[in-house]
DNA sequence: CAACCCTTTAAACAAATGTTTAAAACTAAA
DNA sequence: TTTAGTTTTAAACATTTGTTTAAAGGGTTG
């Protein structure tokens, strides 16, 4: 069935089952007998292969959040290209930022990645915490210079209070998928990863571009 | 200083050790004796008062949730008596929604608080999950039944579709306070819950209110 | 076959954790 | 002051945890 060399098999069965535990309980709850006896190895076989229980866990999450980093600034790359040299629609760059999250479970074990995701963002550990912050600085600076571009009339503040909004409501969307069916009596589908991105879009669309109050 | 007895006063040192450093590490990685150390009591003082680690928690959280969904719900009540029979306008329905959260961190430890009801929210212990799932639902109906009063002219699905946002805003908001600094290359600030608040209700009901799309 | 490297395995280790115990200390009423 | 009830304390306990070790296994190349 697999013509991978044995040694690969045990590192892809233990991503596998430390994400899938890791999505569940969380880093500290999460324990590596736990993780091994799930992927049907020795226990001793994480830190062979990845050292330490941090390391893997660092691996992990480095392994989802890379891909979905880089597409969402090929995105943006794209759109500044398709629309120059005019500024991208409000919509477009929002789509280019939510997207990739919520593609990423689209083939794979949809559910459990979305969680694990959140898990990853919410995580207490301070190690798991750090490597995260890297990668969301790094994104937000460009999308907001981008946003800022798009909506000219919007002043300096609500820029950025609005901005901190639309990121807050990604963050607890991934959060709380789970709560979509209950809210909804298992009317809607919570596992319809392309609607709720069409509906995040368009409710971070309205509050992001909301006319200014007058002071 | 203190005329309470000196039981009483144990009790609420724990509760306050517990609160902080359940903010700043979560619940597994927050050990008895963390909490006793800056409690300055004796390790054995939490089974006594408490009963076991997890009780203690359940307690710590009860103490803060309570108090905020009574006064929610109270706000409300008196928002649909101050109406009636009218429909109430959806941003006070929000600002009964949301103001009583952040209001509870005006005269306490501010931001502490803030990050440890963030922790209760998205803590993956089975036992504090279902504890704080109970004070949701309770919540949630009675909001968007009055929701659903104030705009008859949205659908079922979007009426749900955009509830779930404007909570997950709400959640994240609360979760990634500290975002907002970095954003902002430290110009706003993290701690003015009233402005957040502010904020947060603008967005929303600009999310929540928009114009359905044509079909 | 033999030699080598990579991988797996079972066992052990030290550290940390929630909980229990039993005695001491303290408080307040008789 | 004595007594009874409550609270605090230090110590111990049984588990569980991540990690290490050293031997065994497996496959590839000479």
């Amino acid at each position: 069935m697999s013509d991978l060399p044995k040694a690969d098999k045990t590192r892809n069965e233990i991503v596998r089952a430390a994400e899938q535990l890791f999505a569940e309980k969380g880093f500290r709850a999460m324990t590596l007998r736990d993780v091994t006896r799930e992927a049907h190895v020795n226990l001793a076989a994480v830190n062979y292969h990845f050292g330490s229980k941090r390391k893997l866990m660092l691996a992990v999450i480095r392994n989802r959040f890379e891909p979905i980093n880089i597409k969402r600034l090929k995105q943006l790359d794209a759109l500044i290209a398709a629309h120059a040299p005019d500024d991208v629609p409000v919509s477009a760059i929002f789509g280019a930022l939510f997207r990739p999250l919520f593609e990423s479970a689209h083939t794979q074990n949809d559910q459990m990645l979305m969680q694990m995701i959140g898990r990853a963002i919410t995580e207490p550990a301070d190690f798991i915490r750090t490597m995260h912050k890297e990668f969301f600085t790094e994104l937000s600076m460009r999308f907001m210079a981008e946003l800022q571009r798009s909506c000219p009339q919007l002043s300096e503040e609500a820029h950025q209070y609005r901005f901190f909004m639309a990121i807050s409501t990604m963050i607890g969307a991934i959060i709380e998928q789970v709560l979509l069916q209950e809210l909804s009596n298992g009317t809607l589908d919570g596992t319809n990863f392309d609607k709720i991105a069409d509906e995040l879009i368009a409710f971070t669309v309205a509050g992001y571009t909301q006319a200014e109050p007058a002071r």
